[in-house]
DNA sequence: AACATTTTATACCAATCGGTATTTAAACAC
DNA sequence: GTGTTTAAATACCGATTGGTATAAAATGTT
């Protein structure tokens, strides 16, 4: 065993329940004495532990990302199956990820780019760089999507880029303000419906011809 | 003249300026001594004018969709054009708004969802009102379109409901996380396209069928 | 000029913020 | 046992927060 007293709190769950905090009440909401209190640990615990406010709200960040992003993320940048069943999970575990946990609900980096922009240091670069794997993971599985022609020929990339993810802020800033799992299956809904998939992958309602956001 | 010392400061020039100032920084980022040294008004003058912080940044949300909502919703509320170009104006007059005035962009209403939710009194209920006057406008609108057969016999009103509302809550988050007025256009267009209008009224792109998000 | 009225300006309050210095407790090494 | 090492606990720091007591300044009224 090492020298020296024992710890009391294991590092690892005190920043698990850091994170819970920061999701739930945000940055400037949250402040170390309520960290201090609600993990156990002491303030100058904390501060040697995980450094200031800033570096301890970066770890949650992370954690956050690493413990409610990534299991839905990596298997949907990674997925073989057709590409409207993969985009269905990966809403669907988004919709679930942003009502399922903590009340208030929502996505805690949208939470904290509403506090910290991309720029402001030390947060905001970091917080950029862990948004962007959602961004990119999207680009990827839909370029890939397109090459195997699961799309359109004539679908835009980059515009479905964008679509595709202001749905996905959507959802997360809508749970944020209250509304439930069930609504936000519509907007997954709507999305599939309203992609453009190639001809023979389309699974559109049978029952008539164009419109598609019915 | 009034009797006493005449004022210094116009009450609605400070609160047009504390409402920048919350719009800016939100609530918690912005301080009454902030307000104070902006305004020009001393502290216990905006307690005396005003009320409480509280009752202050209520009166900024008021304030706020008074004279950067209401202007956009009510011509759209109102709106005898047909129902594709009243949601092309209203779309395009609210990406503006979240885009061309404050630096960090974005919709004080929805800020201020992520920090108070809709029951936390005295804010919550109030600002749950405000934002119900958008939905309440989006769901008349869209009715009146659905009656005079602008759209698809098929349309589902409450759905699409939900659909045009993630479009805006998504371009306002967008916004404040540094998403620019350009952007915002692809999911304008996107929305635009993906409307199930009714057959003779439809204006979707000739070159191609079905597909629509292209 | 003297008073009443209203708003200004200064100074101040207790509470809380992020952060730390200092002491005490609990383990291992010898 | 006596050190040494590591972490816990208490108390504290200056700065800032929302909010206010108090007094001075500027007007109209008499």
């Amino acid at each position: 065993m090492a020298r020296g007293r024992p710890r009391k709190n294991d590092p690892d769950k005190v920043l698990s329940e850091a994170l819970k905090l920061f999701w739930k009440r945000g940055y400037a909401g949250t402040s170390m004495n309520d960290i201090s209190e609600v993990t156990g640990m002491a303030k100058p615990g904390l501060y040697a532990t995980f450094g200031d406010k800033d570096a301890l709200f970066i770890k949650s960040l992370e954690r956050y990302v690493e413990q409610y992003g990534d299991p839905v993320r990596i298997p949907f940048e990674q997925g073989t199956g057709p590409f409207r069943e993969d985009l269905k999970s990966y809403l669907n575990g988004l919709a679930d990820g942003v009502t399922l946990y903590e009340q208030p609900h929502g996505c805690m980096c949208i939470l904290a780019s509403f506090d910290f922009g991309d720029t402001s240091e030390p947060v905001g670069p970091r917080l950029a760089a862990l948004k962007s794997k959602g961004v990119i993971a999207l680009q990827n599985r839909l370029r890939r999507a397109f090459d195997e022609a699961e799309l359109s020929p004539n679908a835009d990339c980059n515009r479905l880029l964008m679509f595709l993810n202001a749905q996905i802020v959507a959802m997360a800033s809508l749970a944020r303000t209250g509304v439930g799992r069930d609504q936000l299956q519509v907007i997954v809904d709507m999305a599939l419906d309203a992609m453009p998939w190639a001809e023979n992958q389309g699974k559109r309602r049978a029952d008539e011809g164009a419109p598609i956001l019915v």
